[in-house]
DNA sequence: CTTGACTCCGTACTATGGTACGGGGTGTAT
DNA sequence: ATACACCCCGTACCATAGTACGGAGTCAAG
């Protein structure tokens, strides 16, 4: 036995709807290893591994297009190693800028609980300050860029 | 003068549609900061920084109702101080946890793009295996742990 | 060989975050 | 005083990412 779970094994595991993996059918991110004569679906590891990062990239902002994108680096191994490139490296931008301004809005917030500790009663916690630093730092809409 | 401006200066300078101006009033995200004898909206600096902020954190992948959070921490400065610190640690922990998940898919990125330098047609380019250690890196649903 | 769980497929529905439309009033420059 | 741009409001529509439904076929244990 090869270890090919059906479908609803295959959402128990990944902790998702059955619909949900059919619907990633559909979106052309996720298909059946095979089938059984029935036409039951049948997924293997490999299926697994990448249900779990469609999860993962799309815990991380990612669309489900952008997510196509990125499997395609490793689909397309036929394709041109430049394409893979240029590819990787725009969303390597995008992910970075996104960990800056992540990051920017991280020190604001520690800033904001290091201040509301000082104790007084909320009143003119500066948060919106720290939250214009935020704002200043974050490029534009990474859902655009991003695209 | 009070540089108040009415809905379509605002839209033009943040960049954004009247629309959508007028759909944060209506998810009570921003509202004018009065109105004229007519009914025009009329919209300050604070209005036009809040717009800012919404906008920025949205890039950074908070929806609309955790924007409101976020903001509520600033409004709320009649509440408890204890209730807007926990508020803030939860969004913290949130925000560190995605730059670390971030930072992990960068680091496979950039192997990635350095492999593919080496020069080989992409045949077995070691996407998938940098992938799957972005994967394990990713708590849960980030969507899920964060409302 | 039946029963209950599982699967098939197609279609419809939901929530989020907008965007567009249309009939009307307003503001202002000429 | 009249264009023309701007704004009002309500309602309808859109894309994305699922979720639900329902009638039919399948699988496996008893």
């Amino acid at each position: 036995m090869t270890m090919e779970l059906k479908i609803g094994r295959l959402a128990k595991e990944a902790g998702v709807n059955i619909e949900t993996i059919r619907y990633y059918e559909r979106r052309h991110l996720l298909g059946p290893t095979s089938r059984l004569p029935s036409g039951y679906r049948l997924y293997n590891l490999e299926a697994q591994r990448r249900l779990q990062f469609i999860k993962s990239a799309q815990a991380l902002g990612f669309t489900l297009h952008e997510i196509e994108e990125l499997l395609d680096l490793q689909v397309s191994s036929k394709a041109r190693c430049g394409d893979v490139q240029r590819k990787a490296e725009a969303k390597l931008k995008d992910v970075e800028a996104k960990v800056r301004d992540l990051q920017s809005l991280a020190r604001s917030l520690r800033r904001l609980i290091r201040d509301c500790r000082a104790g007084q009663p909320t009143a003119r916690c500066p948060i919106l300050q720290s939250l214009e630093k935020t704002e200043k730092s974050v490029s534009n809409d990474t859902r655009k860029t991003t695209r």
